[in-house]
RNA sequence: GCGGCUAUAGUUCAGCGGCAGAACGCCGGUCUGUGGCACCGGAUGUCGUGGGUUCGAACCCCACUAGCCGCCCCA
């Protein structure tokens, strides 16, 4: 136990039996969606910085604050320094004859110079002089001779030559200079490093790769859903960690899929009550709200802004910070004197386009003919700047405290926009995962712990082989099965049997002669004799 | 990032300045091819880490780390 390396903070292991509830969780959601017609995506860990800042919203705690971005290395450009130093070298062998043809595969030449007196020089360009990349280029000469013929062959390695030492200052990272014969050549060989951020969601993630591989061309409506880790630097708490698990997905197309139909709003929100109800949680509410299109929204900010600053001094200290930073989050407040004034703001339902409203009704209108209940709440605002008209989120009664969101999500029409990419309207959400199986914990939901069908106890190591290769055959008929060791005692492998499985399955040295096995099945101490070839049917019933 | 509480056996916890403890679990025995029940026996461990006070620290003090709860914020 003791050990200085533990799970970093924020971060945590997890074992069975916990894990068996999260695979449970898990095929239930991909069982959903199955018969909604998504399909999983799988986006990278890591992103561009740039997505998160332009998706998610640069004033937004996540990424203000609360991303894990680093710095990628800087990049070797290996196209970048030859063509320097072919710019260079072509006013000083400008009589050699450039052939830029690769010698094969495998050898690590790039370019191959005819001299003027009639021999070969091989050019290899690498971003450091190292053992390896010289024995590269002797099997690549090696290799040009046999194949050519040509014995006067010579080789050059061309490197930036400060480099191949760490700590070179960054101001003359640029400016790099390769000495070839004794001619400096200057030019800059490395591309500028990358900022990388672990995702600390995944919709921004998931519209990239829809507009990188041009799904919208397909102008079918894509539906994707993901399961996995995503990363915020947050204080963690119950319900709350920095690597957590989300399970969404999106609903995103060209608006000639019907992507901006308030019919999909209402789809991914009948669904989710399915999926709900199926994992057996029904203490759920649905809260909707529609925030507007984007131009309705900073109208209605611009509005409230301007309500707020009379009442402000009247607010509760985080009110009167939030009426500066983000006046939404004002009506979120839970203080109760707050209350009174807040009623008296304006509401963005006033503040909606005929569009807008038309949309919502429309969604509400779905869910009342499927059956889905919710509850309107005017002032449910959601932090993110991606979202436009509908958000929701479900709220939980049991077993997250304070925590009690357990998924929320939105409509985003203008996000692949802001990433740069075509016009695709689109609605989505995310289940914190880490979540929904404490919920589950607290339902007592727990998967009941199954146990093994078999537990073959071998008698003496003597049966050792004979035992794995029954315990392989059962396997292969899908029966789950565990098996002991020949030098416990009989007593220990029922003792251990009992805990882990229905039945044992015992092999002495009788058993193994004449195959017949004693079975016990544990629930009823029942104890028969069974002939090998009828086992497996003997196991497989209850 | 801020505030409060906490950290002792595999687990849940007691001990709060003087021999490191209980329950459950684990291992062994009663019982050499028969589990659950019973009885008997055994091992549990840098008392989160590092420093300080003291004749003496699991206990008091300081720092750090981690967890829980709340704030901020959010799924």
């Amino acid at each position: 136990m003791a050990t200085n390396l533990k799970a970093v903070r924020g971060t945590r292991d997890l074992l069975p039996p916990e894990t068996d509830l999260w695979q449970k969780a898990e095929a239930t959601a991909r069982s959903v969606f199955a018969r909604y017609g998504f399909g999983e995506v799988r986006t990278p860990i890591m992103e561009d910085t740039q997505l998160f800042a332009r998706g998610v919203g640069e004033e937004t705690d996540i990424v203000s604050k609360e991303m894990y971005t680093w710095s990628d290395r800087d990049r070797f450009e290996k196209f970048a320094l030859s063509k320097v130093w072919l710019a260079d070298a072509r006013s000083r062998y400008a009589e050699w004859t450039k052939n830029t043809q690769l010698i094969d595969e495998k050898s690590k030449a790039d370019m191959v110079f005819r001299r003027p007196d009639g021999g070969v020089t091989l050019v290899s360009f690498v971003d450091k002089a190292s053992n390896m990349a010289w024995r590269s280029l002797v099997s690549a000469i090696q290799a040009y001779r046999d194949t050519s013929g040509t014995t006067d062959v010579l080789g050059l390695l061309v490197y930036p030559e400060e480099i191949g030492s760490e700590g070179i200052p960054a101001d003359i990272r640029n400016d790099h200079t390769v000495t070839i014969d004794g001619w400096p050549v200057r030019g800059n060989f490395f591309s500028t490093s990358q900022s990388l951020t672990l995702r600390p969601e995944n919709t921004a993630g998931v519209v990239r790769a829809y507009i990188e591989h041009k799904l919208g061309e397909t102008g079918q409506l894509q539906k994707l859903f993901y399961i996995g880790p995503q990363f915020r630097r947050e204080r963690p708490q119950k319900g709350r960690y920095r690597q957590f698990y989300q399970i969404g997905a999106e609903v995103i197309g060209a608006p000639s899929s019907g992507s901006e139909s308030p019919l999909r709003d209402a789809e991914v929100l009948e669904m989710l009550a399915t999926l709900l109800n199926e994992l057996g949680i029904t203490d759920w509410t649905l809260q909707l709200n529609s925030v507007g299109s984007s131009s309705d929204r900073p109208r209605y900010v611009e509005a409230l802004k301007a309500a707020l600053q009379p009442v402000k001094a009247q607010l509760c200290a985080d009110c009167q910070r939030r009426a500066e930073t983000n006046p939404l989050r004002v009506l979120d407040c839970k203080v109760p004197e707050d209350q009174p004034i807040i009623a008296t703001l304006p509401q963005i339902a006033d503040y909606l386009d005929a569009e807008s409203k038309a949309h919502f009704a429309a969604v509400l209108a779905a869910l009342d003919a499927c059956g889905v209940e919710y509850t309107l709440n005017p002032r449910l605002v959601r932090g993110l700047d991606y979202y436009t008209r509908t958000t929701f989120e479900f709220l939980m009664e049991t077993g997250l405290g304070t925590q009690n969101a357990l998924l929320g999500g939105g409509r985003y029409d203008g996000l692949s926009e802001m990433l740069g990419g075509p016009k695709a309207p689109g609605i989505g959400f995310a289940m914190g995962e880490d979540r929904l199986v404490l919920t589950l914990q607290a339902l007592n939901a727990e998967a009941a712990a199954q146990k093994l069908d078999a537990y073959i106890a071998p008698m003496g190591e003597a049966q050792n082989p004979y035992a794995l290769a029954l315990a392989k055959e059962l396997r292969t008929a899908g029966l789950r099965v565990d098996v002991g060791d020949g030098s416990f005692r009989l007593k220990k492998s029922f003792e251990t049997a009992d805990k882990v499985a229905r039945r044992i399955v015992i092999v002495g040295e009788d058993e193994a002669s004449t195959g017949v096995l004693t079975v016990k099945t544990f629930t009823s101490g029942e104890q028969t004799k069974v002939a090998r070839a009828e086992l497996i049917s003997t196991l497989k019933t209850l």
